[in-house]
DNA sequence: AGACAGGGTCGTT
DNA sequence: AACGACCCTGTC
């Protein structure tokens, strides 16, 4: 038995666990779009940094709901996306022989998604023109993953989070390097296995419900102070 | 103070 | 199949 499992046996970390699992209700996205892009900015980036730039997309771009509680702003839509600029370059009016790069507000990387701005806006120009996103709900999951990745900006670790956070596919099983540390030092003797092995061995295993294992598994990490160990 | 890596993807060898 | 570039922010 690993530690994994063995890590289970003490109650009150089972008992952890379990109210983990109890938090966990992982739904199907309303808004598939807000899904993909807010997919694709999570992409070699921090947890704070990408949503903080989702909040600044939504504050410029979104319709201003206002409440008693206060103002909250919807995700804009494909085309409103698609009418504003990659970066403050593109977006600048040479014509009236101005330089005022401050001036340029109308673009996506003022909101930081960085080098993400381009696939943002590509992947905005492919739905418009080439894909409908609520065709993926209707495909097996092998399917989906193979179609979702033709979007740019999508590759086999952000399809898998498009997959089970957007479309509720609960056995897809999103593969980064943390979960390969982790699930190396777990389940191989800590041998490095590449990302997409441990893509399939976390289907094979884990089956139906790998999704909620993957989570799981990070929760695990921190919780037992394996993740610190892995950083060193 | 300045280098460096980070919850990947893409384009090029 | 392997490798470097890429925005930008936090960290050493």
């Amino acid at each position: 038995m690993n530690k994994f499992y063995s890590y289970l046996n003490d109650n009150e970390k089972l008992a952890d666990m379990a109210n983990f699992c109890n938090g966990l209700r992982l739904f199907e996205a309303k808004n598939k779009f807000e899904a993909v892009i807010s997919s694709i900015s999570t992409s070699n980036n921090s947890i704070a940094r990408w949503t903080k730039s989702i909040d600044m997309l939504k504050k410029k771009w979104g319709l201003k709901v206002s409440y008693p509680s206060g103002d909250f702003y919807t995700f804009p839509d494909v085309n409103v996306i698609n009418s504003c600029f990659e970066d403050s370059e593109e977006e600048f009016d040479y014509s009236n022989g101005i330089l005022d790069i401050n001036k340029c507000n109308n673009n996506l990387k003022t909101c930081g998604f960085g080098y993400r701005s381009k696939y943002i806006k590509k992947a905005s120009d492919f739905f418009t023109l080439e894909m409908d996103l609520s065709d993926i709900s209707e495909m097996n999951y092998e399917e989906a993953f193979e179609t979702v990745q033709m979007i740019p900006g999508v590759g086999p670790k952000v399809a898998d989070c498009l997959l089970l956070y957007g479309y509720n596919f609960k056995e897809a099983f999103p593969s980064d390097v943390w979960i390969k540390r982790i699930v190396s030092h777990l389940f191989f003797d800590n041998e490095d296995i590449s990302i997409p092995k441990v893509r399939e061995f976390g289907m094979e295993e884990f089956g139906e419900y790998a999704g909620y294992v993957q989570l799981y598994l990070f929760h695990y990490a921190r919780k037992s102070g394996l993740m610190d160990k892995l950083k060193k």
